[in-house]
DNA sequence: AAGATGCCCAACCGCAGTCAA
DNA sequence: TTTGACTGCGGTTGGGCATCT
């Protein structure tokens, strides 16, 4: 059965007599070949790594030696009581799903988890002690549902949730298998009780956030039976669908107030939602990277811990950033894990992980004001290598969110093919307002704000037809009406719109459009 | 001191699921 | 639809170390 039963394996220095691939204990020679190759390719691809590094090592045993050993985000050491008993409350709930019992433990490998409880149920049987201690049933098995189906959890208390801090939801009337929904103890309102899923939580197409700016997401990519879950708006990937969050699912908004440590002094924020940068209180472990989450979703356990940066690690290949946000005025830059299916928080980096051509620059001192009137708005072109390869726009910051925290930094949306030959078109103008909710360049520019991007659309330099109705321009109050237009200066006063600029609109909720109309224009300006 | 036993845990295997060609 | 590569998962084995006899 184990390569290990083999003598013939085990023969000849461990080498497989097959592919000459070996077998066996790792060495740190190994260990540290294989740990630089995934941290500058990533992991995934296990076959080729033997052909790009002369590992002499399956693709298979690559995976498991980095899956449970080398992972940055690993802890090691005997399981603490909390972690024990949490293993057992997870087993008492799921039996051997070791792979998902290790999602809830983190750092915690399914293999570690699976060894611990192995070893446990020895020794517990040895002595003639019950599998669970008391207080745990056995998981009562559903009648309808077959055994990998959903389970009913009892436990002593019979209050929501289970004492490990998760609270789980049973969906007993999902007839497809649908996972339960697990939330933390502390996302769960008191009077909150387990309960059915609704039929528009089980993996339907579903749309909308909350009341309070999350969306809970049907996470299409799941094979792992995970729970939903909530993120803010800004962390949503394009391909993910938000869903109706039931009232009774709603989680309290959490207030924590920011200590003072905690205000941007060492963290980065991303641009456009209040975002802290904490350091994992689980995390024993050093490299590990920081995580980033809005402050809607602290929890009052979580601290803010400087991270030195020789404690941090690079964000290893799949999870840096096709669209970099970068906070400008710390030496650190966000990155958004796009390719991220577990949906993990984004990370953050010091400047000194960044790739060379990832570099962000220094917003100069005197432009951290921390008030910036509007007539002084500026934009900045930001460094052409900081400037996302799929958008012609480039990225740009504004120094209008500079209340006392950096810069933000965001992208532009794509230019009309080419911009000299268009005419004024109407169809030009996005007026749907979801095409800036649903990417997180237009989230509000600054929560100061209190808007959001509503158009942004671009007017040719030299019109081929002349518009016969500006009226909509001059609804906004653009300064480029009829008249203007017709009469056009032909060197026009600086951030004064006109031809060729690219317009946006930042629409305030209490305020009239043209409050907040700007011009765009990094490429024209420096 | 030496062998026996127990414990821990790394590493393997086979199977199943997913996905792209 | 099929096939093969890749990946994830759970079960199992055996080496190494500590403790016991």
């Amino acid at each position: 059965m184990s390569s290990f039963s083999s003598g013939e394996d085990r023969s000849n220095d461990n080498q497989s007599s097959e592919n000459n691939l070996k077998k066996g204990p790792w060495t740190a020679e190994e260990d540290a070949i294989l740990a630089a190759y995934v941290t500058r390719h990533g992991p995934g691809n296990w076959n080729i790594v033997q052909q790009n590094t002369g590992l002499l090592r399956c693709g298979k045993s690559c995976r498991l030696r980095w899956t449970n050993h080398l992972r940055p985000d690993l802890r090691r050491g005997a399981f603490s009581k909390e972690e024990q008993n949490k293993v057992i409350q997870l087993h008492a709930l799921m039996g051997n799903k070791w792979a998902k019992m290790a999602q809830e433990i983190p750092g915690r490998t399914d293999n570690e988890i699976k060894n611990f409880w192995n070893t446990r149920l020895k020794k517990r049987r040895r002595i003639g002690l019950e599998l669970y201690p008391d207080g745990i049933k056995k998981p009562v098995v559903n009648a309808h549902n077959s055994e990998t189906n959903l389970v009913s959890y009892t436990h002593r208390d019979s209050q929501v949730g289970t004492s490990s801090g998760h609270a789980v939801f049973n969906n007993l009337g999902n007839t497809q298998n649908q996972p339960l929904c697990v939330q933390p103890i502390s996302m769960v309102r008191e009077d909150m009780k387990p309960c059915v899923v609704p039929q528009e939580m089980q993996r339907q197409e579903q749309k909308v956030g909350t009341s309070f700016g999350h969306a809970v997401f049907n996470n299409s990519g799941n094979t792992q039976n995970q729970p939903l879950c909530v993120q803010p708006f800004s962390m949503v990937r394009q391909d993910m669908k938000p869903c109706v969050v039931p009232q009774e699912m709603q989680r309290q908004e959490l207030k924590v107030e920011l200590r003072e440590e905690l205000q941007l002094s060492e963290a980065g924020t991303s641009s456009s939602v209040q975002h802290v940068v904490f350091n994992n209180p689980s995390n024993t472990t050093p490299n590990q990277p920081l995580c980033v989450q809005p402050v809607s979703t602290l929890h009052e356990d979580m601290k803010l811990l400087s991270v030195k940066p020789e404690e941090m690690h690079d964000v290893p290949q799949e999870l840096q950033p096709r669209e970099a946000c970068t906070s400008s005025c710390v030496p650190r830059v966000v990155f958004n894990n796009s390719s991220n299916s577990q949906n993990q928080p984004l990370y953050a980096q010091p400047i000194s992980m960044v790739p060379e051509e990832r570099q962000p620059f220094e917003v100069p001192e005197q432009q951290h004001m921390s008030e910036v009137p509007d007539q002084q708005r500026q934009f900045y072109e930001v460094p052409e290598q900081l400037q996302l390869d799929k958008l012609p726009g480039g990225c740009m910051y504004d120094n209008y969110a500079c209340s006392g925290g950096p810069s933000s930094v965001s992208a532009l949306p794509p230019l009309p093919p080419s911009c000299d030959d268009l005419a004024f078109d109407e169809s030009m103008i996005l007026r749907d307002n979801s095409e800036f909710v649903t990417n997180p360049c237009y989230e509000p520019r600054s929560p100061r704000s209190n808007g959001y991007l509503e158009s942004i659309f671009y007017l040719p330099k030299v019109p081929q037809e002349k518009p016969d109705d500006f009226s909509m321009l001059e609804e906004l109050n653009l300064g480029n009406t009829r008249e203007n237009s017709e009469q056009r200066k032909p060197e026009k006063e600086e951030d004064e719109v006109g031809y060729g600029d690219l317009i946006w609109i930042q629409k305030h909720d209490d305020g009239p459009y043209n409050e907040k109309v700007g011009i765009v224009h990094p490429f024209l300006k420096p």
